[in-house]
DNA sequence: GTGGTCTAGACCACT
DNA sequence: GTGGTCTAGACCACG
């Protein structure tokens, strides 16, 4: 499982995880039935405190996605619901929005956006690449 | 001045009323000289708590991006630093990859996020003109 | 670490307890690296708000005498400037000047302020000791 | 009427215009019936904003320290209780107190401070005679 | 436990 | 009108 932390962001860390783990359930990376790395594996890997992915893990499992079996580890459970997945999309495009925003007035041109926009693409689809 | 504040977002209020700010500066659309909103007009504009806007501006102020004068306002002093330009930029930049990663992974197609962008800048250049 | 504020002087709160760190950092008496009581316990030990002391705390940091990190304290990082230093020397005397203009009004003659003096001294060096 | 005001002071403005002015009265060098110099007059010689005068001449009215006539000017109409005296020099005490006590932090040795306490008499009493 | 954000509201000080 | 201080309390995020 690939995840990748800002950690200087503005959106919190937890945050983050539990965005992406969600979006890898959505996404059918990760299945009904597969394991995530444990929670000091995770926050090793991470660079991150134990507690923090714990309560990811924790309010995932709370969402119905995970579940936590004592002694085996964390297990997805359930694919992401529509209604969830319709806001989790409705909430990147305001972001995107806000982000655009603050570009265009740094001077950043639409060209200049597009391209970005690619590049991210791309290194989305190396560090995929660079995870198999 | 037009700001425009997500209230349910991950980002706290202050950061984005902090950030839409300095790139206001930044971009020049806000010059040293200028009067800001007084702290209640605009917490009463983005329906905010007073508090909130204060620390904004008491931030931006130990910054040396702006100036509170009792009993007159708030202005601008200063550009905003190459540096912290620079830093502003790469910070979007980052949080730009993180949102292509998460829409891709719920199935947005390269087509789709563009248009989202096209849709983006369009919508920032309306709010733009409705500022004027 | 020692403080002492006077709830009802015309000295804001927040400036004394700000002026009284910056002068235990200028004096050596905490040293970068050193963590000072938590903003709860300071708040709870002066009988303030939790937000004075986060503010003050803030502030500090503002002028990169303190660093913040989130759940785990706060730190002093850095020493005061000689500016700084100066600037405060300069203030503290145009107060003494003040006080004693006004205290020479209200009759109080040379020999009785010495003697102030003396006890405001002495006074604080039992509070070092009773803070040993 | 000889007053000094410091601006960069943590001491509002109002507040040190308003000591010094009872302290005049207590100290008899302004007696009752002696008219103040007028709002805007007071206003212009010490930079300050007419409103922040006009205050601290209405604050000392409702003490019973001053009386305001309409079109003839402000007069003092009582002298200073001694119980208000003594809170007075109380609270001066308190404030020498600190000031003391960050001046030690600063490094400044008891020499120096009686020193400084010498000058600011000194200070205080060539003031007083260039106001002659 | 730690810091951080936000609210609501009172009261003060300066123009 | 403006900014500035302080309080009380809720809730979040990180270690």
């Amino acid at each position: 499982m690939y995840l990748r932390i800002e950690k200087g962001s503005a959106v919190p860390i937890s945050r983050q995880i539990a965005d992406q783990v969600a979006t890898l359930c959505a996404s059918g990376s990760i299945k009904p039935g597969d394991r995530l790395p444990s929670v000091r594996e995770l926050a090793r890997e991470l660079a991150v405190n134990q507690n923090t992915v714990l309560r990811v893990y924790e309010r995932l499992c709370g969402e119905g996605l995970l579940e936590m079996r004592h002694g085996q580890g964390t297990f997805v459970t359930g694919r992401m619901s529509k209604a969830r997945m319709a806001a989790h999309r409705t909430r990147l495009v305001d972001e995107l929005r806000q982000i655009v925003r603050q570009a265009t007035g740094l001077g950043l041109s639409p060209e200049e956006l597009h391209e970005l926009l690619g590049e991210a693409m791309n290194g989305e689809v190396t560090a995929a690449r660079a995870a198999d």
